[in-house]
DNA sequence: TTCCCGAACAGGAATCATTCTTATCCAGGT
DNA sequence: ACCTGGATAAGAATGATTCCTGTTCGGGAA
């Protein structure tokens, strides 16, 4: 819907996660694709729930454990990212390609994003500390939301005084 | 230690608070106050229980939801952040700088550091994205983690992660 | 200062997200 | 098709956060 959704090769990735599955002895099973598949396909960045219930039609008995069970492995696969989010629940991010977030303080969506990565940004080099990518998050107002046009938020308050 | 300024001026902070308080009509109370001076003495970024557990010798009688809902509140002020982290639990962050946050995948120690970045990171304009602030979120390993070889414990909870 | 009122508080129950436990079940090699 | 170890389903247990209720207290008025 937005502007650059880069719609991931979702066959390619799920040979991708075959093959690293395989090359670990790791079982692949139904169960195991149909999250991962459901992570690509997302638009947004879901939190285990919101898998669970996409899948439950399809899958009426997969657990809830083994969402969340399958999410950490692939998070350790290094296929699927949490990201910090602000809310109640942990979302998870299958985009792999480096990309910084599009933060509503309206309606909380989460957007990626691809800057042109020819600029990297660099850290001070007594700090010590390794760093391994950088992700940028962008608070604010998204295109939807202003064209509803609640009043007029003003970037000096820094305050989403979001009070229901 | 370079750009890593700590201070904040705690006084004047809390001056800030009760100034904003009183314009809104709110009550001033000890608890309020113990909560947020508590978080901007902390060097990291507390969880609720964290401080909760920091004010209890001083205050036998705080409670938890007392600590959650002046978190809260402050936030609403613009006083204080929640910082999106990807542990189990919300962490808040009370320096009001514009800074950016050093995770540390082993430890799970989140630093500020300002970088005194002279140019902003831009936006594309066609993205209708209206831009509050940024924070840019340096994912890696910490100098003591790297100096330490291997795992290590949460400097600010004190709770071990994950592995034994 | 003391009195009063409404908002804030403490304490604990309730809710929501996540992890753990245990008895089956199945993927993948033989 | 058969075995077997790891994966799964179901639900209990845990942890974080929010909600509820009776009591207390901040701060304006007398």
């Amino acid at each position: 819907m937005a502007s650059h959704s880069h719609a991931p090769d979702v066959r390619a990735e799920l040979d991708r996660f075959t093959r690293a599955c395989r090359e670990q002895g790791t079982p692949v099973t139904h169960q195991r694709l149909a999250v991962y598949r459901a992570l690509l396909e997302s638009p947004g960045h879901p939190d285990a729930e919101t898998v669970h219930r996409q899948l439950r039609p399809e899958y009426p008995t997969l657990s809830a454990g083994t969402v969340y069970k399958t999410l950490e492995m692939l998070e350790g696969l290094g296929l699927v990212k949490k990201v910090g989010a602000t809310g109640p629940s942990r979302r998870f991010d299958a985009n792999r390609h480096p990309h910084h977030h599009l933060w509503c303080v309206r309606c909380h969506s989460l957007t990626d994003i691809e800057l042109d990565a020819g600029r990297a940004v660099d850290l001070p080099a007594d700090l010590g500390f390794q760093v391994i990518e950088y992700t940028i998050q962008f608070s604010g107002v998204c295109a939807q939301c202003r064209v509803r046009g609640d009043a007029g938020l003003d970037p000096d308050s820094g305050a989403p005084t979001a009070q229901p």
